[in-house]
DNA sequence: ATTAGTGTACTATTAAGCTGGTACACTTAA
DNA sequence: TTAAGTGTACCAGCTTAATAGTACACTAAT
C-alpha cells in the first residue's frame, strides 16, 4: 500500500478496494485485526479521517467490524466474504463485457484477446 | 445518448467515451459532421461548455477537427481511428486482467467466467 | 452588409474530497 | 485509578474539477 493514488478517484475508495482485494485474495482472513485508524493513516500518508471513512463504509457493508477501544476487524462472517468475492467478480466481468460490446466486439473476440494477453505474460 | 450519467465520473468524459464508441463501432464515419456544441448540449441536457470541452479534448487527441464557423468533424485520418480502437480495446482488456489478478483469479478462471456470461445472454 | 450558425475564451459558481484540529467515548492493562 | 490505545464525532477551511453564463470571433449564405 505505497500511497500512489489515482488522482481521479477518491482516496478512500481506492483504499477500500485495496482492502477488499486483500480479503478475497486471502491476504487477510476473517477475524484479522486491521491497523488503527491513526497508524494506517500514517502508513499510507493520508489523514486519519480518511481512514475513518474507509472503516465506516466497510462496516456499513458488513465487511469489517469496529469495536470501540479495541480496533477494527475483518468480519467473522465467512459467507459475507464469499458474497463479496462474487460481487466484485461480477462487477468486473460485467463491466468488461459491456465495454467491449459498446465497441462492437463479439464474445469470441473478447476471449481471443484475453488469450493473447495471457500468452504475452510471463505468468501464463 | 439519453442523458443518464454516472454521477461519479465527469460528464464530459462520459460523452467523449460515447462518441469514441460510436466511432470505432462504425456509427460515425471519418469526415462525418458532429452536432454543433449548442445543439448537442440541448440534446444531452448539459451546458454548451461541457460539449465544448468534449470537442476540445477530442481534437487534442486527433479524433475530431473543429473548424470555426463551420462545425466539428470526425477526423479524415482513418489510421488514427484504427489506433483509437486498439487503444480502447487494450485499456479495457488490461484493466479487466489486472483487476481480476488483484483478486487472485487465474487466466483460466477469467475465461470460464466470460464463457458463462455469454451463455446467460440471449445474443450468444 | 447583414444574419444565422458555428467554435472559442473568460469568469463566476457550485460541489466533492481531503485535511487538520479538537474533543469525546470506550477498553484494556498496569 | 490512571494511562495508553482505540474508535467516533464535529467543524472549519482549502483545493480542484465540473458546470454554467456571458461575451466574442469566425464562416458562409443571402
Amino acid at each position: 500500500m505505497n500511497h500512489e493514488f489515482n488522482r481521479h478517484k477518491p482516496i478512500y475508495k481506492q483504499i477500500m478496494e485495496h482492502i477488499c482485494q486483500d480479503i478475497v485474495r486471502g491476504t487477510y482472513e476473517h477475524g484479522d485485526k486491521l491497523p488503527s485508524v491513526r497508524d494506517f493513516a500514517v502508513q499510507v500518508g493520508v489523514n486519519a479521517n480518511t481512514i475513518q471513512r474507509v472503516y465506516q463504509e466497510l462496516e456499513r457493508d458488513g465487511i469489517v467490524e469496529s469495536k470501540r477501544g479495541q480496533g477494527t476487524f475483518i468480519t467473522e462472517n465467512e459467507e459475507r466474504i464469499n458474497v463479496l468475492k462474487e460481487e466484485m467478480k461480477k462487477e468486473i466481468v460485467q463491466r468488461f463485457i459491456t465495454d467491449m460490446m459498446k465497441m462492437g466486439f463479439t464474445y469470441h473476440e473478447m476471449m481471443t484477446t484475453i488469450e493473447e494477453e495471457a500468452k504475452n505474460d510471463d505468468s501464463s
